[in-house]
DNA sequence: TAAAAATACTCCATAGGTATTTTAT
DNA sequence: ATAAAATACCTATGGAGTATTTTTA
């Protein structure tokens, strides 16, 4: 489980199409169309019903898309805190006040 | 970021030892410390400190290994409730109570 | 018949392996 | 001298690409 792959998964719920959500996570239609596909095959379960050209969530799908946001969303938040640590831990470093940035 | 990654890296921290955790995950020593160094490439800032032979987790590391975690708890929940339904499903596809499996 | 989805390959990036060397107790 | 970590190199899996063929409104 990638954070790409969540992304690229919630891209389709969101574009309800998965040649608009490639196009919007800058990737082929081929790979996003096997990446769910991959998916729904490791889970055992499919996460959107083919409805021709259309393509909802199922029950699970939207399990998933929750759970998969949920993991976004704390990731987002991690990178934000180490950005901040490492910053702070930059200014530790610097043995002068005033001293100039590079 | 792959659940997988995360477990490996929370599992340096549980052993405080490098050797110990990739034998914990399964994977060599060599595999475990190139994981890590490169994680720590890509985050910019060190996870652990060597302290010899111990490895223990810097504020940005420990900050990192609460993230990991929380992430983790997400996932394990996601996928007992993707169970669930799936489980769920299946006995709603079946059409008589009673009918022998397979 | 014109969109989107699926299939069939090909390629490449990288996670992981083995062998070895370096470091620290 | 011994145990852990790092380095060097190799391999293989799978994520992603292009070309093409089904589908379905």
């Amino acid at each position: 489980m990638d954070l790409r792959q969540l992304r690229n998964i919630i891209a389709i719920a969101e574009e309800g199409n998965i040649t608009r959500a490639a196009e919007k996570v800058f990737i082929s239609q081929p790979a996003l169309s096997q990446l769910l596909r991959k998916l729904e095959h490791t889970l055992g379960t499919p996460l959107f019903i083919r409805e021709g050209k259309r393509v909802i969530p199922t029950r699970a799908g939207k399990i998933y898309l929750n759970g998969a946001r949920a993991i976004l969303n704390i990731a987002k938040a991690l990178d934000q805190k180490l950005g901040e640590t490492t910053r702070k831990a930059e200014q530790d470093l610097r043995p002068t006040i005033g001293s100039p940035d590079q």
